[in-house]
DNA sequence: ATGAAAGCGCTAACAC
DNA sequence: GTGTTAGCGCTTTCAT
């Protein structure tokens, strides 16, 4: 299973011919390291564009150089959040010429392991992971191995880990308060997966805003759902199904946001009429819903820039000493929150 | 600026050692290719669990071997379209054991002809394009150098070109004609990129449901969008705002679709009372809206997944004469079609 | 059936 | 400033 070589590629030495200079200058000037004479440079250019030279990238890794390529790991694709958040990584990842691996899990935790092996074996440099359920069986080696990487919407314990999120907690109490403010008093909430600790700060914030304002939790109007639509709507059904409903529900991102609305719907009641309803995250279509919804936001590109950067300063400098970094919140409202129903 | 070698990487040498054979015999196990003897066979895995070794895909692909890694070439991510193709992708991937290599453009032409060059240079076995407007300037390169392609979404004049694709044509001419059997005789479009072909398509099948009907093609009907979502919302205000405005549109992806209705009821107008609209894509989102969106589905993970086993099969035989797809696409009556307004 | 050895294209000492 | 050279880890003849 050869690669068709028909075309001879061209390589350094193929660049090296044409310049008449021996290889190691042509790679001096491709990498822009030490000091070329500034004629043999022009040649050694224009030797490499008429040739049409490009890096093997293998062979540059395999020297010992850097891959230039940047590994992400997350669960699936499918929901604009982390569309978002790639878009952020991307823009960094091009000024900088670096390239993007992509690993997409589908929650198959077995493989997020695997992946992570492999990646920190060379074939990237450094490493970007989002949305990672208990990471820390594969943490714990890539810390270790002293390889590079940088989690998103993660708060990590370890003090070496370098991390990039949104005041989840901030945002859950912000949510909730803003519903309380509105006159609301059964409030239900519909969680994201409960082994990941966005969801758990999300909630937790739910908890405390509702502690402050002197409302008991009730554990009936909680449902643990897993940031998806279908999980929304199940657990829209259930609170409305329960003896004494909510009267505003908080799911705990956009996705799921959108099932508890379709839900609501199900039930042949209005949102926000009947039942008020806030999500998290503030992805585009929030904002195309009808009604438009009220939705805690997460500056998902600029976390994804940032968690990019934080990377790349990591790769320079491996005792940089970056802090994470946790960005805030903030409530947007549109219309799918009211008073409720007198 | 060395990788962090502090502890040594296990390679096939140290397993070699390990397991008192030639490192060449452990190639032989680890790609499974010519006989080796089913007990030193043992005792190389052995070996390798016990090292926990793991390839460097920079050398195997160095060496010759496959770099079992296909890029992908896309405009941007945060189109759920992608998400769904990516997830199709992705599914036969993981099941052949290969590594996706994700390039995002941007629209930034310059950039996917340098793209498509460093890939083919060795970092991917094959390409998966997405999306290309006027892809023939590198399409020419890889189809001398013999690199295995596949492109989504595009339909190629050139015989030697694979493809996947979705009945562009045929979805624009029974879009249309659905408006058209509703009672509509002033239909609108708002179109894609006109410099993609799926774009081109469905206005050509609007033009000929059009035709077929014996309705006239007005050009004062016709606005030429982006597939975007603020695309559509110039798309929908510029129709409305005409001394005689549509009673239907048809735009020419689900994003801008939704761009349209945004700007229908900007003019105080209701979907579907005042104005029909129909989609293009079936996104997710598509069932979500409210009212829910009527529109053409492509199959789009089935479309990823499709594409991908073409190119494996071109991997494994550059002769490989499989037949490029077109996908059917199927109209799902939703919501926001009803018959004009009296 | 297995071992020895020649590269793949490049980087990074080390010379000069 | 530039050339020489030794690998990086692996696949693949070619021997045996």
């Amino acid at each position: 299973m050869k690669r068709n070589k028909s075309s001879h590629e061209v390589t350094i030495k193929d660049v090296a011919k044409e310049a008449g200079v021996s290889y190691s200058t042509v790679s001096r000037v491709v990498n822009n390291k030490s000091y070329v004479n500034p004629d043999t440079r022009e040649r050694v250019l224009q030797a490499m564009v008429r040739l049409g030279y490009q890096v093997n990238l293998h062979a540059r890794s395999l020297a010992g150089g850097q891959s230039n390529v940047i590994g992400l790991l997350v669960v699936d694709l499918t929901t604009q959040y982390l569309g978002e958040i790639i878009n952020g990584i991307d823009d960094v990842l091009a000024a900088n010429r670096y390239e993007l691996m992509l690993y997409t899990t589908h929650r198959r935790k077995a493989k997020e392991s695997a992946y992570v092996h492999m990646m920190a074996r060379g074939l990237a440099d450094g490493l970007l992971i989002s949305l990672p359920r208990e990471p820390e069986a594969y943490l714990t080696s890539l810390r270790q191995k002293g390889f590079p990487y940088v989690i998103i919407d993660f708060r990590s314990e370890d003090p070496s880990d370098h991390f990039v999120t949104a005041d989840n907690y901030q945002g859950g109490y912000d949510a909730t308060k803003h519903l309380i403010s509105l006159g609301h008093q059964r409030i239900g909430i519909v969680t994201g997966w409960m082994d990941m600790v966005s969801a758990r700060d999300r909630l937790d914030g739910y908890r405390a805003a509702l502690d402050d304002a002197g409302i008991p939790f009730e554990s009936e109007l909680l449902f643990e759902g897993d940031f998806s639509q279908p999980g929304g709507f199940r657990g829209g059904s259930y609170l409305l199904d329960l003896a004494e409903p909510p009267t505003a529900i908080f799911a705990s991102n956009d996705i799921s946001a959108m099932g508890v609305i379709e839900a609501v719907r199900a039930h042949g009641l209005q949102v926000p009429g009947d039942i008020s309803v806030v999500g998290f995250d503030d992805i585009p279509t929030a904002a195309l819903l009808n009604p438009k919804l009220t939705t805690m936001r997460q500056p998902l590109q600029e976390m994804g820039r940032s968690a990019t950067e934080l990377l790349l300063d990591l790769l320079k400098d491996p005792e940089d000493k970056s802090e994470s970094i946790i960005f805030p919140t903030e409530l947007i409202v549109r219309e799918t929150t009211a008073p409720p129903h007198p």
